[in-house]
RNA sequence: CGGGGCAUAGCUCAGCCUGGUAGAGCGCCAGCUUUGGGAGCUGGAUGUCGAGAGUUCGAAUCCCUCUGCCCCGACCA
């Protein structure tokens, strides 16, 4: 090791102290990141292993970014922090601009703060679980919500207090039950949590609208492209959640947005326009034969009509036992929003046994006509309880009922209401264009608690009244170490990563080409370094005496925005190679012009 | 947690079916040559064949158990 610090400070080698001296200085030096890649560890590869499965991830590895230890756990090399730390630093400075104090918390907590809210038990088996030495239990944090409202309850007391919104950067753990896609989704990861503190929602309101605002700033600042969706607010209650999405095709989630309004929801939550009431009946009611045709699909070729007008039959076991949930043919039904259907809150999908009691046949032929009310709840989809003439299954195999209307062939629904997906081409539920829906990677998320947690473990302030009240709270969490991936899915090539700007590792990379030949290409190429770096231009010095091909293929992989190549050819000519991450060409410059590229 | 697969050199993998000498490419080390798109030659180092038990004269190979990892489905930053 010391050796390599000796190289690294060529003449000053023997001289320790200037070593300490030179170290410091590098650590405070602001935006400017100088580094020879011969005193770097860089650590390219050519193979990666088979089971990395998508670009960033195959391209981390192949980067040297990161290194894996176990499943969603990971080391991140000097370059891959380089990285981490660029997003780190913006999202901490627009933080900080909004007004949000930082602190850390313990990512080890106490069993007794978490049994205060019931998330040791409710927090399932993503919570992992510890022991010390005396068999105290402690869990690892998978975020903070508890420890933040201790704390918040020891030092808020007054309304004078707040507003005040208390952020970290720090590991989070997460026992995934399926982690994959290296840090997309990894087990240990890096996340900016904030929480705030109101006297009321009004209060609330005005920091999730700032809140919401940073986070369209970070975001863009990091030059991502993004789009934020209302999202459900779930279990959790609390009134407003917006998710924030870097788009990509390889994203987990889906996005609904609208081509021409603003309207855009996480797929959970979207829904269309209400459909138009309900056409007056048409046919008789009449029984079809269906032989072996058990899937709206094929009913509907049997019988040459469009699926549109068959509707579907999902059974599900509900609080109050059998419920027939009905959506059109060529819809299906989506979980969330039958969740939110009284008495549905926990349903599960009922068994061939259960269905056969119920309704007397086996699914596939399965519909409402002739069902017994008293025992089969209907929950019809708007647009099912809008249709008329429709088909659905007789509840006797091998055949479906035509023409069938509500009202006069059966009663009308038990319960109407928007239980179905989304699809593509529907109409936006603000009546302005059409939805469409596009994949993303969830990389913020922000929330409305409410008084959820400050009620359960009374954080409480005195009011201008003096009388105590939960304070309104909020939370903010941007997956950090997260992004760092989802920049790569969005921004890459056959050659490897293509940074942009703000969080690549070093935004310059100045080549030389075989130096040891030509002490001039050294010097011209050293001075060159030195200077950009002097302007504050974030440079990295290949010094590493590489063949070209191989340099070169290092520098793409890595991703480094703009690269100059300093050859005795050059200096020769007088002009200095330029090329952009992204350009299909090189450009022969001058010095000054160069430069003046680079500072952009 | 269900369903499937894998585990052999630092990495990517072959060998296993049909038991008998531990292999290749890349990487690494040394030397020479080479220097504008992942160079060439020569020489070299590297293995608890995931672990344990079993069958066998003999197991990377066959049987059993365990562990780890990966892929497909329901959660989340």
């Amino acid at each position: 090791m010391s050796s390599r610090f000796n190289r690294h400070l060529g003449q000053f080698a023997t001289v320790w102290p200037l070593c300490a001296v030179q170290l410091q200085s590098r650590a405070l030096s602001s935006s400017a990141n100088p580094m020879r890649l011969s005193q770097f560890h860089l650590a390219t590869v050519k193979e990666v292993p088979s089971d990395a499965e998508i670009a960033s991830h195959r391209l981390m590895l192949r980067a040297g970014m990161l290194r894996k230890h176990a499943a969603g756990l990971y080391t991140w090399s000097p370059l891959g922090l380089k990285v981490l730390k660029k997003v780190e630093n913006i999202v901490r400075e627009e933080m900080n601009r909004a007004g949000a104090l930082e602190v850390i918390m313990p990512t080890v907590q106490p069993r007794e703060l978490w049994d205060e809210t019931g998330r040791w038990q409710k927090f399932g088996p993503q919570l992992l679980k510890i022991k010390d030495r005396k068999e105290a239990e402690y869990c690892y944090a998978p975020t903070a919500e508890e420890v933040v409202t201790d704390f918040a309850r020891g030092e808020l007391k007054s309304y004078k207090q707040l507003p005040v919104n208390f952020y970290q950067i720090n590991t989070k753990f997460r026992d995934e039950i399926r982690p994959r896609f290296g840090v997309m989704r990894a087990r240990e990861f890096l996340m900016k949590d904030a929480y705030s503190f109101h006297l009321d929602e009004e209060g609330l309101g005005r920091e999730y609208d700032n809140m919401y605002a940073t986070y369209a700033r970070i975001f863009t600042r990091l030059g991502l492209a993004f789009r934020a969706v209302a999202a459900d607010t779930g279990a959790i209650g609390g009134s407003r959640s917006h998710e924030f999405q870097v788009l990509a095709d390889s994203g987990e989630d889906a996005l609904v947005f609208s081509d021409t309004s603003e309207y855009a929801a996480n797929v959970e939550l979207a829904s269309s326009l209400a459909p138009a009431p309900r056409a007056s009946a048409g046919e008789a009611m009449h029984e079809v034969p269906t032989p072996g045709k058990s899937t709206c699909a094929d009913v509907a070729a049997l019988l040459g009509i469009d699926i549109k007008r068959t509707v579907k039959s999902v059974c599900v076991i509900g609080e109050q036992g059998f419920v027939l949930a009905l959506v059109r043919g060529d819809h299906e039904v989506n979980e969330v929003k039958l969740q939110k259907i009284a008495g549905l809150a926990e349903y599960r999908l009922a068994n061939e046994q259960e269905i056969l009691d119920a309704l007397g046949a086996k699914p596939g032929y399965l519909g409402p006509v002739g069902a017994d009310r008293s025992k089969v709840h209907v929950v019809a989809d708007r647009e099912v309880a809008a249709m008329a003439d429709f088909v659905v299954g007789a509840n006797k195999v091998d055949f479906h009922v035509a023409g069938v209307n509500w009202g006069r062939d059966l009663a009308e629904p038990d319960i109407v209401a928007d239980i179905r997906k989304v699809v593509e081409g529907d109409a936006s539920p603000d009546g302005k264009g059409t939805l469409k829906i596009a994949r993303g990677i969830e990389v913020g998320h922000v929330f409305a608690l409410g008084t959820k947690y400050s009620e359960a473990m009374n954080a409480n302030v005195l009011d201008a009244d003096g009388k105590n009240r939960p304070m309104q709270m909020g939370c903010y969490g941007i997956g950090v170490s997260r992004i760092v991936a989802a920049a790569i899915e969005q921004n890459h090539d056959e050659a490897g990563i293509i940074w942009p700007e703000p969080m690549a590792p070093w935004r310059v990379a100045v080549c030389m080409i075989n130096p040891k030949n030509d002490a001039k290409v050294n010097e011209a190429a050293t001075a060159l370094y030195d200077e950009l770096n002097a302007a504050g231009i974030d440079t990295v010095l290949d010094d590493r005496g590489l063949r070209p091909g191989a340099m070169f293929a290092d520098i793409e992989l890595i991703g480094i925005p703009h690269r100059i190549v300093v050859s005795e050819r050059g200096l020769t000519a007088g002009t200095f190679e330029y090329r952009g991450r992204r350009d299909s060409e090189s450009r022969q410059l001058t010095r000054e012009e160069v430069i003046a590229l680079v500072r952009g």
